[in-house]
DNA sequence: AAGTGGTCTAGACCACTCG
DNA sequence: GAGTGGTCTAGACCACTTC
């Protein structure tokens, strides 16, 4: 790993140094998904470098999902796959019929928040923002989600339009706050509803419920969300792929 | 992914042809854990290539947790990590003291047996070795575990003496059968203790019970193990690793 | 036909481990 | 000091996409 800060040159290898570089034009969004990079043949040039470099670099971003080849066209930017990877847990399923979609999101509360100490010691920091959002699939609520981020890397966010949101955060976390979510943990366990998550989700108090605390991080490897959800146990799945 | 098949040569890259003959080395024990490998050099020589090329294969293996390269050392097949990988699931706890050791394992029963439907669907064959098998912490059982391996690759199984076990079953696979388990989807659902369950747990009828399946797949893709865990909800603990 | 990534070579020198 | 993997080069030819 490294420090957590702006690791430029040291006297680490060359690819190493250019696949920071690229990551970082990566992360300021100079560079779209429609339009391929420069070639291997131009940064090599650019660089300084021979085109074998420049290969083993964008592999290395090729692995963790940045880049994406295509022979013959070129080598692009990867819009942001969280469909298949970061977003397995919600096969969930009503009454054995399966439903994989993505279930739509409701708003419920935005604003600037002190973390409570469980999301504080995961985020590093208690200056956070709240967002409390309810999903649901065909209109019938199915996970209730509590969520916190650094206030310091979202600045505005809960000033963002309504408009501005979609099912799915880590797009918008990308595209507006340049924060690259790269890797998760899931922790799933089992509890009983609240009152007030009961009425959120329109089940019984004391109802039996699946509870996803999560902790996701950035390509640096800095944590930049905390969130916990819940859902009725009663028909819960969730799906891991362990390689 | 390849047919299951002996995928010989076709006109595949090079690279690709020495990986797979590499890794059915790996599969055979020719070589173990506790001596390098031949050299990049030597293994050019022997099939033919230039060492890159050779590089490039092993760098496929490594990737796939394979092989491990030792600076100066050699490179070495890694002796199956199933610890770090494949375990993750064990991080449960009781009353909140973090317990992160592997439980032990007793042995309830194996025997020749008709796979029911779920394990014969995910195994694509009904004829299996069935293996029940009650996990401890502290003496406390914690998860009943009922496991299905078809018979035409672990032939004998059911044979083995008590004292070939260990707590961990893939190992086993491994070095008896030359199964490596490469790869499991597992699902996390929510259930109720059955009368047979409740008695192996000690937990009452009907507790709220933590329901884990995993289909686990070898190298090749082909699934070699189904299995369904079940412990109490209380307590439970299912931590996932996205990257 | 031009340009891109995909494969492959043959060699250089460096950094590390081990006897 | 000999042997190993780690980095890097400069070039070749192939397979594919695009115009």
């Amino acid at each position: 790993m490294n420090n957590g800060y702006a690791t430029i040159d040291s006297r680490l290898p060359a690819y190493v140094r250019l696949r920071d570089t690229l990551t970082a034009r990566i992360g300021t969004g100079d560079w779209t998904p429609d339009q391929p990079i420069p070639s291997e043949a131009r940064l090599a040039a650019e660089f300084d470098v021979s085109v074998g470099t420049v290969r083993k670099a964008v592999d290395g971003l090729v692995d963790e999902g940045l880049l994406e080849r295509r022979q013959g066209s070129g080598t692009f930017v990867r819009a942001p796959s969280f469909n298949a990877t970061l977003f397995r847990f919600f096969a969930i399923r009503e009454s054995d019929g399966a439903l994989p979609s993505i279930p739509s999101s409701n708003m419920v509360l935005r604003s600037l928040a002190k973390a409570p100490k469980e999301a504080a010691e995961a985020l590093g920091t208690e200056d956070t923002i709240k967002i409390v959002r309810l999903r649901s699939l065909l209109d019938q609520p199915v996970l209730s989600e509590e969520i916190y981020i650094p206030a310091s890397r979202f600045a505005g966010f809960e000033q963002l339009p309504e408009a501005a949101f979609g099912p799915l955060l880590y797009p918008l976390y990308f595209e507006r706050f340049g924060v690259l979510v790269k890797r998760a943990i899931d922790e799933v366990s089992f509890g009983q509803a609240s009152e007030v998550i009961a009425k959120r989700l329109r089940i019984n108090i004391n109802d039996p419920l699946a509870v996803i605390r999560r902790t996701a991080f950035d390509i640096e490897g800095k944590p930049v969300e905390w969130r916990i959800a819940s859902g009725s146990a009663a028909g819960f799945r969730y799906r891991s792929d362990i390689n």
